[in-house]
DNA sequence: TAGATTGTTAATCGATTAACAATC
DNA sequence: TAGATTGTTAATCGATTAACAATC
């Protein structure tokens, strides 16, 4: 198994510098460049790039963009088509399953669960099964990673249930902080924190 | 203008103390039992709640739940009821706009803009208009906060239009990092990153 | 050679965690 | 009083930033 060596923050940082990059015509880019444009430090993405490239940068020169333009979708992931399930098919949900963006990004959403289904219904191509079946069906269409858009009463008890399927890594969009066994990853997707983030500072003018 | 005097970090915490918060009936509630729910050390909530609370915790008991929810909720902004526009009306702005789970969070979205539309058409209850009209119809709508759901071609140039038009927050779905003036705050919800932290730990296994 | 840019080592900063005193 | 829990002060940890040496 290949560990990353770079951190998460890093991680959140790569798809800004891959859009740049991807904007620009030049043979290299400089951590200055890229700092510049998005407004960060240079050393930082120094050594964010440093992190990342498979060819060390050269004095003088920079990074050379296409090479660096290919580590980053490789860092990223954008090479391999990840599948997931969604479990919760309401407006989120059903929003998610529409949303193409996803598969630029490497993911397919190969099937629905909700409670409110009984039998099986389709979201433009995807099926949605009620959730009864997703004891069943994960393990056979052997699915690793769930997106988790259910309302926050049923959120662990769906992400235990996902577990015992056999899923590895949980998207959560619901409220709850989920209790999983520790070869279980969750990325927590707390849009009700964004938002307050933003609302705060309109209310207070307060930038900190 | 009041001060915020807690961190991000604590803010994006307390989604969570709350529904915990909310799913219990006890009088009290005490760090310990919330850091032994959510998996988070005991003293960092006891200063997540020190931060956000009106009244100080009681030795022995804890603190009163229901005047803390009141508090979070207040911090959160729950309470006051904030406008936005969209601007990208695609899938996923189209699926923003519908989600009902905003309401909850004190958010109405009142207009859409796509370059696409030529006149107004609606989704559901929202109107949307061509982003030509966008610089003359926010200032008259009063609005100061806009979710930014366009291609990351768009933007940046996007993003200029809005600030020239008032806005002063933009909650930013886009994969590109906004180049703003100080009086404007900027929230990112980077999709990319997020599912590259979980697809890359289900092809290394790495967690850390 | 001079200068731009990288890569590395050290300093800073802020958040988390630990230790412990205060209080009911 | 003893014990549980708070609140505070100090230590730790990790990420960011600064300083600077290496290199083309």
């Amino acid at each position: 198994m290949e560990i990353r060596s770079f951190t998460i923050q890093t991680l959140e940082r790569l798809p800004y510098y891959l859009h740049y990059m991807e904007s620009r015509e030049t043979e290299d880019v400089s951590s200055r460049d890229l700092a510049n444009a998005l407004g960060l430090n240079e050393v930082q993405v120094r050594k964010d790039l440093a992190a990342v490239s498979s060819k060390a940068g050269r004095p003088r020169r920079g990074f050379e963009r296409k090479p660096l333009i290919r580590d980053i979708r490789e860092a990223l992931g954008f090479g391999r088509m990840d599948e997931a399930v969604i479990v919760g098919v309401g407006h989120l949900g059903t929003a998610l399953i529409n949303y193409k963006g996803f598969r630029e990004l490497g993911l397919r959403i190969v099937a629905g669960f909700d409670l409110q289904v009984e039998d099986e219904i389709w979201v433009n191509e995807t099926p949605v099964f009620s959730s009864d079946r997703l004891k069943n069906l994960i393990p056979r269409l052997n699915v690793k990673m769930a997106i988790l858009t259910v309302n926050s009463e049923n959120a662990q008890a769906v992400c235990d249930e996902l577990v015992a399927a056999g899923i590895r890594a949980i998207w959560n969009f619901s409220q709850v902080m989920l209790n999983v066994p520790d070869n279980v990853i969750v990325r927590n997707e707390n849009m009700a924190a964004s938002l307050a983030v933003l609302s705060e500072y309109l209310s207070t003018g307060n930038n900190k």
